[in-house]
DNA sequence: CAGAAAATAT
DNA sequence: GATATTTTCT
């Protein structure tokens, strides 16, 4: 067991594509006495993790980035490195949480994130060890199947009526196909049209003016947003063009 | 590739 | 249930 431990210097990754957050939860972190990395991009991430190996201690990663989704990451970081990862959201949706949970992160946040919680992340470092410890010791597993069970149970947490063998069961199908189909290529991260991201979309437009034709591909090139895609432009210039349709 | 419309997700 | 965003189809 790792004698003198110590939360301090705990080598911190942060992942969020916005930049705002990546900024507090750097202070907020370096106030807890880590040493702390941050970068915007999902991919970004898995290329320093993966070129430092054993650089880090810890992973904090948001849920949802407009490159790669926070899933995916989550997945490549616990297969390729086993380190501990912790996911983060502005909203708590159960199916989300769960999903988080069920692909092996170790804590889920809800922004806004306080001190209290970041000051002891460093005990899922810690918890990983002394549980890689055991392991080796040869303790064995009972790995019986009652996920199953149990997700039928929270399924029907929220509505505890009889007579919905129906609803159950799609909801269980649908536990499955995330835990076998998707389980490597998730879907498409929603793009959240901020104002600071709306801004440029104007900026785009305007910038084409009125007598060119101010189709997505242009826009989209002059926006320079890496991640953004002509069809994120396109639906978004649908809306914000013909509102009444 | 652009635009409309249908499908989903939040 | 309304709204926001994605996917599908022409």
């Amino acid at each position: 067991m790792e004698k003198g431990f110590s939360p301090v210097g705990l080598r911190v990754l942060v992942v969020d594509d916005d930049p705002t957050w990546l900024k507090i939860l750097e202070k907020m972190l370096k106030k807890c006495s880590y040493e702390v990395t941050t970068c915007g991009l999902a991919r970004e991430a898995l290329r320093l993790l993966r070129e430092r190996k054993d650089g880090f201690d810890i992973v904090i990663s948001d849920v949802n980035m407009p490159d790669m989704d926070g899933f995916k990451l989550l997945e490549h970081v616990g297969l390729e490195l086993d380190l501990p990862v912790i996911m983060m959201s502005v909203d708590g949706e159960t199916s989300r949480v769960m999903k988080g949970v069920q692909h092996g992160a170790c804590d889920y946040l809800l922004k806004p994130i306080r001190m209290k919680e970041l000051k002891i992340i460093w005990q899922h470092v810690l918890r990983k060890k002394l549980q890689e410890v055991r392991d080796i010791e040869g303790c064995c597993y009972d790995v019986g199947a009652d996920w199953f069970t149990q997700a039928q149970f929270l399924g029907g947490g929220e509505d505890v009526s009889f007579g919905k063998k129906r609803k159950d069961f799609d909801f269980e199908k649908k536990l499955f196909q995330d835990e076998s189909d998707q389980s490597s290529s998730s879907k498409k991260a929603r793009v959240i049209w901020s104002y600071e991201l709306h801004q440029k979309f104007v900026n785009a437009v305007n910038q084409i003016g009125c007598d060119h034709k101010a189709g997505p591909k242009k826009i989209l090139d002059l926006m320079n947003i890496p991640w953004l895609t002509r069809e994120n432009v396109a639906s978004h210039l649908q809306v914000k063009l013909y509102p009444s349709l």
